[in-house]
DNA sequence: GACTAACCGTATAACGTTATAGAATTCGAT
DNA sequence: ATCGAATTCTATAACGTTATACGGTTAGTC
């Protein structure tokens, strides 16, 4: 049988409110009664029924995580971290897997979808700007990722221009001089892609390195499957990349495949590196240098924002963060033998 | 702002009990008022309020998938089909990472958490079985994974004794004689540990090989590290393995490091096979053999069985299903240069 | 001894939905 | 004409919770 409110007042022989006030510590209770209602409910093992509470509060106490690919374990890591945050934040964080795809994301910001939701964490890559703009969400939403700037919501995303910098660069200093991009876009959407190849390019230039298009190589998806096949293209060239900076370390890893299949060495032959640091490429053959941006500190914080904006907590104007990254050399670049440090 | 039923049935001059039946379809409406109240709710743009109709329904529509860890690209997996039915059965799906924690794991079964929830899937691997048995779901759970056994909830598993007996015998048949177990277990829980090992066991017996216990090497978890460590350390040996049946393809490719570090070859000097067939293992060098288990299956039935029970559908007393599972021989055991099928 | 203030408790009205019972209308059949 | 039945709609009472407004009692102050 399930308790109510009803049945621990009829037990404890007060009124409803008052053992909602013992429950929810809104209004004063007097000692001598709150005792006997408390022993009510441990009696009774009561729990307050959460849709009624909600029915009445307005807020659900839950958030949603929308993002593109569950199995990329970049947002796998991500969403652990979130999900420990609004755990202690008092929130149940639900997950919603759009696979990348148009319709599921708008889905998502529509207010129809919103009703059991307090607010949103999103990761957009399909959707565009305008579309965001033309749907203004119910409720708060947070943006993580690189799919959608300018628009009045919180966002988190690293600077993926100076990431971008950071790798080539790093690719430069051995002395790479064929420098390959394996993710670029063709549509407008992913935006990150398009930041990506534009670092790529301006540090190229920086590195007085020529801009060669044949070296960019674009992809469907970003998986390890896309990076495998763009590699293997890349490879059957007659003047092959001798580096390689991926979109991801998904790609970056399909591409390390695509390279030992071609009986060709890495970092010897190509070098190669990637953006994410999951933890795949710690214990692949060879190790992959990464960018790595901090997993745990952006889930938190998008969390963080979000629950702030959902309790009307004192925030400044939607803000764009963008959370520290670092580079993490290992043997795709650096080549050499380098026990993992377990 | 918010709309409400009441606000639809202003507009269309009908009363709330019409604008629900239009809703939900639950008594027969005029043709004429059915349009005039369609054409209300387009207009003002109407979607339920899911809080007020699970308070009079006393269902959420919301169901809970807990894992140990969201990390695990095994599960990560799985999940996503897990959502994928679950949207289709009409219900929201929660994830939970318990972080294999046994107190995060009682909170899960304990029914104060379950006001939330219609129902549980739920992949045990810290509470025992005399504990779930102990606390009685207060609605519908189903079991995943090898946790817990002979307990009155529905339990989807594959048969790992057999599955390792395949393993083995892969093994065997490439004439490997001392073949290794990394992911033995030394507290109790943890059954499908044990009942791996017990598989190896029995698989070495029928092979007529010797059973060897510092063979048998413990990690403390099952992840990249563990399956690392272990496999350093029985390369140390005297007389290392020639073969290694991890507990899982995370071990698998800890293992393999290990044996990359120590350069030798796989599978010339060490032969690897794994268990879960994640995608990380089709792109790894060299690419992982394993016994591959069908997530997609499993997660879609697990919400299967829980939703028929939910909705008190004519389902059999509670069933053990062993889902199919099936051998891929990749590089790790059968060697050479397999390119892979993208 | 009356007025205020503080304290503690309760009755009640929502929140938005759906199931039940019943009202109003129409239509056939007697 | 009248009755029963069918059809379409409506009023109302819940579901379990919390906020508001109010009723008592006690203590303190002038």
């Amino acid at each position: 049988m399930v308790v109510s409110l009803k049945d621990i007042a009829a037990r404890a022989g007060v009124s409803l409110s008052t053992v909602s006030n013992v429950v929810n510590g809104y209004r004063p209770v007097g000692e001598e009664t709150r005792i006997r209602v408390q022993a009510a409910i441990d009696e009774l093992g009561y729990a307050p029924n959460l849709s009624a509470r909600h029915l009445r509060l307005g807020r659900t106490g839950i958030i949603a995580l929308a993002i593109p690919e569950l199995d990329n374990p970049y947002f796998a890591e991500l969403a652990g971290a979130a999900i420990r945050e609004a755990t202690g934040q008092g929130y149940t964080l639900v997950m919603e897997d759009t696979g990348g795809s148009y319709e599921r994301e708008l889905l998502m910001i529509d207010k129809s979808r919103r009703q059991i939701v307090d607010g949103l964490i999103f990761s957009p890559v399909a959707v565009s700007r305008e579309q965001v703009l033309a749907h203004p969400p119910a409720t708060p939403m947070v943006l993580i990722g690189e799919g959608v700037y300018d628009v009045p919501h919180d966002h988190i995303a690293i600077d993926n221009i100076a990431a971008s910098h950071v790798a080539v660069q790093h690719l430069v200093s051995l002395d790479r001089y064929r420098i390959a991009f394996i993710g670029a876009q063709a549509g407008d959407h992913r935006q990150s892609a398009h930041l990506r190849l534009r670092g790529y390019r301006e540090a190229l230039a920086g590195a007085g390195l020529p801009w060669d298009p044949a070296l960019a190589a674009p992809t469907t998806a970003f998986g390890r499957a896309d990076g495998l096949m763009a590699m293997r293209d890349l490879l059957a060239r007659t003047h092959p990349p001798d580096a390689v900076f991926a979109y991801n370390d998904l790609v970056a890893i399909g591409a390390m495949r695509a390279v030992a299949e071609a009986g060709l060495r890495i970092p010897e032959d190509v070098a190669v590196i990637g953006i994410d640091d999951i933890e795949e490429g710690r214990f692949s053959n060879p190790t992959l240098t990464t960018i790595s941006p901090d997993k745990e500190h952006i889930g938190r914080l998008a969390v963080q924002s979000l629950v702030a904006r959902i309790e009307g907590r004192p925030v400044q104007p939607p803000y764009d963060v963008q959370p520290p990254f670092r580079l993490v050399t290992r043997e795709s670049t650096l080549g050499g033998l380098r026990p993992v440090r377990a």
